[in-house]
DNA sequence: TATAAGATTTACT
DNA sequence: GTAAATCTTATAT
């Protein structure tokens, strides 16, 4: 049987090093009865304080970013542009505000309910972004600070080992306003993740 | 109290 | 390629 994540690896110190690791493992929802998962294919590090890029970038603390700042283990869901609901993952321990963008994963399971909740017929790109994984995952801001060690939102170890040379590291995307963060490899991309 | 911008996606020209 | 949808937070009056 599949296992969960135990708690210590998402007290790992490492953000950076929990993004990539977080490639190739079995991100799962459990909601509204509904059951969807698949492989997480790309992810995002914000190095909390010290990043730019980052909503808690030089400390800020206000009632979204709290989330961050809480210990590591839990899900962190916010709204973006008023209408997409990204979804992270909380690291490190308590008051160190570390984060992981989830934002693409390989759909496995749930396609069906996936793309009900999507609606139309958008087979292409169903899970290829963080505002529409979210949405086909059924992840909205209800689910902020979640335990991923629960059973509505979660992620399991898989016994894919994907080889660095499959990972593709890079800058981020859609921060262009951070300046001199922006252009960290602190994004990472799974290759079998591309063009599905 | 009011205004501007954002870790995005979609539709239209 | 460009613009709109739409809400929370940050910064300023």
């Amino acid at each position: 049987m599949p296992q969960k994540l135990p708690i210590s690896f998402y007290r790992q110190h490492n953000v950076v090093d929990i993004a990539q690791q977080l490639i190739g493992k079995r991100l799962c929802t459990h909601i509204n009865g509904g059951f969807a998962g698949g492989l997480i294919s790309e992810t995002e590090a914000y190095e909390g304080v010290t990043d730019k890029a980052s909503h808690a970038y030089g400390g800020r603390y206000t009632k979204r970013t709290q989330t961050m700042y809480k210990q590591g283990g839990i899900a962190y869901v916010y709204l973006c542009y008023g209408m997409y609901h990204l979804f992270n993952v909380v690291t490190h321990e308590e008051n160190v505000p570390h984060a992981v963008l989830i934002r693409a994963i390989l759909p496995e399971t749930g396609l069906d309910l996936m793309k009900e909740r999507r609606g139309r017929n958008l087979f292409k790109n169903l899970t290829d972004g963080p505002g529409k994984m979210s949405k086909a995952l059924g992840i909205s801001t209800q689910y902020n600070e979640v335990s991923l060690l629960g059973n509505e939102i979660w992620i399991e170890e898989t016994d894919l080992k994907i080889p660095e040379n499959e990972i593709i590291a890079g800058p981020r995307i859609g921060i262009d306003y951070a300046e001199e963060h922006k252009d960290l490899p602190y994004r990472f991309l799974w290759k079998r993740g591309r063009g599905v």
